[in-house]
DNA sequence: ATCAAGCTTTACGTTTACGTAAACTTACCC
DNA sequence: GGGTAAGTTTACGTAAACGTAAAGCTTGAT
């Protein structure tokens, strides 16, 4: 298989606009061991695969995960996947996660048919106040 | 329609043991206007209805919500109804809301894709490892 | 040459959501 | 009546995730 290197790099500032966030939170990610870019000179350089890494971590903020735990994740896709034990390990974790996420589906779907029912009722409301 | 009025009655540590949280979580959440138990004396006192709320205020946790999102839900079930304004604002909220979580919908799904990935990966290379 | 734009590090400040401890009241038990 | 178990208020402490200067380097444009 071959691998396909995509040759765009990024400025903080160019990522900072395309996800609109600060710079320093995009540093601070760095701090917590979250993305690794380059240097030129002192001045940092931001590969296609940072980009796809902040994109996940942006994924995760919204699905309430601390940075901790999307690091994490990270390990999962990073992981040494050598020995039999490690292995079990990592699907161990992947099974919580998972389940952490079917649970978080439920409160989704539970809480989007309350929300459809509060909007009906509003609805009613609504039609009989203008009628 | 009749009003089914359930007359359970529960204590802080009650609550906080039925949900395994600290009491002090209990407490932070009133002072934040989330949860009004009556006093006996000065004694704390939750309804069923009470028990309902600390319910979906951890729902809510789990889905990333801040405590002011889920006051803000809060208000959505209890608002006035009575003028058009009002509903309309609603509603708009409402939509706001289920855009939201249609979101984190599709990054649940995006996620749990993922770990089907690497998990059946990991499950390969376990049994090539242990063959 | 200077000057603004964009980058850097360092560091203190802020919000949210509690943890933790102190000091006190009330109720019940032996 | 002394203890202890559960409740209370008050208040300082803390972790996470940044915000917000401050002070300095670099580099292209005027």
């Amino acid at each position: 298989m071959i691998e396909k290197e995509k040759l765009a790099e990024y400025s903080i500032s160019e990522l900072s606009k395309k996800f609109d966030i600060t710079t320093r939170s995009i540093r601070f990610y760095e701090d917590q061991g979250l993305l690794t870019p380059t240097r030129k000179g002192q001045t940092r350089i931001y590969s296609q695969s940072d980009k796809v890494r902040l994109k996940l971590i942006l994924r995760g903020k919204r699905l309430g995960f601390s940075l901790g735990e999307t690091g994490r994740l990270f390990e999962l896709y990073d992981a040494d996947k050598s020995s039999a034990k490690q292995l079990t390990i990592m699907m161990e974790l992947i099974e919580e996660k998972k389940s952490d996420l079917k649970q978080k589906l439920d409160d989704i779907n539970a809480l989007l048919m309350e929300l459809n029912d509060i909007e009906k009722n509003c609805q009613e409301i609504l039609t009989t106040l203008t009628k």
